[in-house]
DNA sequence: CTCATTGCAAACGGTTTGCACTGGT
DNA sequence: ACCAGTGCAAACCGTTTGCAATGAG
């Protein structure tokens, strides 16, 4: 699984497994605090260097959420996100239904996007009823 | 201008002249670096609140780009970005382009996104090139 | 004259780093 | 046995905050 010259420890194992059980991304806080509970010893220092050495392998995605903060989920299905900027809910969206707009773009103006995570902020229903009873 | 019970000071009277001067959005540090010189007394702390307070006042608009930071630009037309992860060139997208997506999100989530700022990531044509000829 | 706003300096939170030790290979 | 990877503790950087002084209204 890990490529030669790449050492599979258990700090990096549990950290996987964190992230695969997981079922959204996660703060490197977060990660940290579930896999201090199967291994006591591990520091937030080698938290962020993991996630770091995962993600350049490509076995982790990092995505920029609100806040500024870098989260991470397990590198699968290509998918986007929407967040609700009242109350933090978030919801997957499939790739596909950017593809053609990053076809629009490429042909428009030669930029190739990624397949990197894109993160759009909004109001679910919820919050857009509880805005118009607000009276705003 | 500016609505009751708030104070058109000199300090936000040069960071609104700084960030309609500048073609291209900013990070606080920018904002403060080149507005120090028209103020030498300014602090950054000031710099932060008068962002924050100008952002809630809808005069100057916020957006995550890449690494995490906010940053600032005048609040005008509604547009979005495109930059080069490889070399960080920034090109604006106008609003339009991803109207007919928001309807979509609209229809299949109920989802409502607001006009704030999407950064979207990928690579510009020349640095396209480059990975090429580079072989990968 | 009043109170929103500022400067100052200290605190903060998340992230990174240097260094010696540990443990995968 | 070697060196990638870790723990520890301190440094770092961007941002926020408490408080007393200032100045816009």
């Amino acid at each position: 699984m890990h490529a030669r010259g790449f050492r599979v420890t258990p700090q990096r194992m549990v950290i996987m497994r964190v992230l695969r059980k997981a079922d959204i991304h996660l703060s490197p806080t977060a990660v940290y605090q579930r896999a201090r509970d199967a291994m006591p010893g591990l520091t937030e220092a080698t938290v962020y260097r993991t996630l770091n050495f995962l993600t350049e392998q490509g076995l982790v995605l990092a995505a920029h959420i609100g806040s500024g903060q870098l989260v991470y989920e397990i590198a699968g299905h290509a998918h986007h996100h929407l967040i609700c900027r009242a109350c933090g809910h978030t919801l997957e969206i499939e790739h596909e239904l950017l593809a053609e707009l990053y076809r629009l773009f490429k042909v428009r103006t030669g930029y190739q996007i990624d397949r990197v995570h894109t993160t759009f902020f909004g109001l679910c229903m919820e919050c857009q009823d509880q805005a118009v009873s607000a009276g705003n």
